[in-house]
DNA sequence: TTGAAAGCGCTACCAT
DNA sequence: ATGGTAGCGCTTTCAA
């Protein structure tokens, strides 16, 4: 056939055929699997690793779980996976965790009821720890607040949530806006306008907050004129028109921060289709800062959004727990900072 | 505390207590969790239900897939998992996985190394089938030959692979050129020139052959200095600089295709910010079809990946042949199209 | 219609 | 320095 490794039969090689092959018992081979070879000839370990390679032994890792009650698994429960900010969150979370010795069972999950079918089954999965990499949107998490004493530790990046019993890592949606409207402001723009995202998401609120903030900051007066709705999760065209209603408003804003990167590339592409150029006529700036926006024309000044960090810190804080059950809550909230480009300049 | 349901103490709660709480034996209440509920009284069901309502049971799946031999898992081995598309494949083969009752065991694979190491732990896992989703790398596969017999089925996508065991799934790179040297004869172009990808990844090498093809096809000359590299996995200023290779050659390209769609955007500033318009002066067709490229100015004219789709036949021919291990193998090559927008044009 | 008990492949305790 | 064995939480015969 297609293997020349010798192949017993075709039943499963356990613990028991390795003792057998070795001249040893059972619980000598597990001792040499799970390293424990202080008292242990240096000849019987080789011949149980000779067992081992030569049956192409591995040692199964669900009895193990049944017994330790570990399953070296972790559960990712994600909302959007298609959001390619969280993948590049995903891409530092797995190492991380691989390097200790985790894996990772990933679930998607766009609402509620999705969700909590997902923590369902990962609980039965028996996971030894739970990581929620969310959209803003609002949702209950009631049904969380109820689970079982032996349910694993949770980690929560980015859900809203009216329980503070979990560990949390959010970022400051609204600190970033202020500094985007600082550096507008420093940059001459009196006239700063909003398109804001769908009010279902406490993201998109955060960030009108922080635009009324920064406004009230420099003393600018608030105009309902120059806030537009651009709801993300509705076609481009909507985002376009609402671009087209902000430059007939009079004075036209001299600045317009977009709802997030993609509505920001539309913006671009309806200012220039307009006869504006880019930031001569207007400045344009983005939110989220993914990859793209180096690629667009002008490149896209924007702001960040630490999802990595948020990434790489809910494993580590996740991982912390698993060793250290008791030690105190975390609630971090992580800056959110401008990136400047080449689609801002002084009026 | 923070729960009010019934907390019989820190103990996990297993099927015994339900046993016990319901009057019943473990037989029975496991009959009634597996759907074997023929032959069972109405009086009986309600109060193993209620038992595992009261308290808030959840069967093990660790301890059943011990004696069932299935764990409901099926393992993902993704190279370069930030790559979007790759991300919303995941956005449909996991819903997918889950209808079916399976869950996702997420592992990032970059090398040969890494991925032979994740194998090994899915393996270790019991997984019950695996899905490629790979780059099209050149990697070593001869490990994967000598896989126990034991080992779940695998199908890979991308992957490449000198060995026809496996279910496959690609996609056919040199047609989607060919489709698009086609379009460009059709609009009068006679002067094609072709940024390629690295030459460590098949899907370079099969893009460059569709591209002579093409050529061929038309009887168009085959010109060296039409060619040069840009490669993705190096700095956009490396691609800056091959297209102002390209813009000095005489006579001057009329149309570039370029490797992905990345440098396809970079391409299309470098050629807009040399006072060129596109595509009234130049033609730019990029590849893969990612989001963003509708939002580029012009929108992007490229050749679509289809990779939900792959994503979408994997977990679907991996589910028909954990269910039916002796079909015969799928070999499937799915098209590439071109997806025309405004940056290609006639000359 | 229901129950008793063996056994899945390990680990961990206690012996020797 | 090594081994015997109970038991993890289920499913699955077989019996009643």
């Amino acid at each position: 056939m297609t293997s020349n490794l010798p192949q017993r039969s075709g039943k499963r090689v356990t613990i028991k055929d390795v003792a057998q092959a070795a001249g040893v018992s059972v619980t000598t081979v597990s001792n040499a699997l799970n390293k424990r070879t202080d008292a242990m000839t240096e000849e019987t370990l080789q011949r149980i690793q000779a067992a081992i390679r030569s049956l192409d032994y591995r040692p199964s890792q669900v009895a193990r779980s049944l017994v330790t009650n570990r399953t070296a698994t972790i559960g990712l429960i994600i909302g959007e996976i298609e959001t390619p900010l969280f993948l590049q969150a995903l891409n530092l979370i797995e190492p991380i965790a691989r390097e200790a010795d985790y894996n990772l069972l990933l679930c998607n999950a766009r609402d509620v009821d999705d969700e909590r079918q997902a923590v369902n089954l990962l609980l039965e999965k028996r996971i030894d720890g739970l990581i929620f990499l969310s959209t803003s949107l609002y949702m209950a998490d009631d049904y969380l607040l109820n689970l079982p004493v032996s349910a694993p530790p949770i980690v929560m990046v980015n859900r809203t949530s009216l329980y503070d019993g979990f560990d949390h890592i959010h970022w400051d949606n609204a600190g970033g806006i202020i500094e985007a409207v600082d550096d507008l402001v420093r940059l001459g723009h009196r006239h700063i306008a909003q398109l804001r995202g769908p009010a279902s998401r406490r993201s998109s609120e955060e960030r009108v907050e922080g635009y009324r903030a920064g406004l009230e900051k420099h003393n600018l007066e608030y105009r309902s004129d120059y806030v537009r709705l651009a709801d993300f999760e509705r076609p481009p065209e909507t985002w376009e028109q609402a671009t087209h209603e902000l430059l007939a408003v009079s004075p036209r804003p001299t600045a317009i921060l977009a709802s997030n990167d993609t509505v920001a590339a539309i913006v671009m592409r309806t200012v220039q289709q307009a006869g504006l150029r880019i930031p001569q006529d207007i400045t344009v700036i983005g939110n989220d800062n993914q990859p793209f926006c180096n690629y667009l024309n002008p490149p896209l000044t924007t702001v960040d959004i630490p999802v990595i960090d948020a990434g790489q810190l809910a494993i580590e804080i996740l991982l912390d727990r698993i060793a250290n059950p008791t030690k105190t809550l975390e609630q971090v909230n992580l800056p959110c900072s401008l990136v400047v480009r080449e689609s801002s300049g002084a009026v």
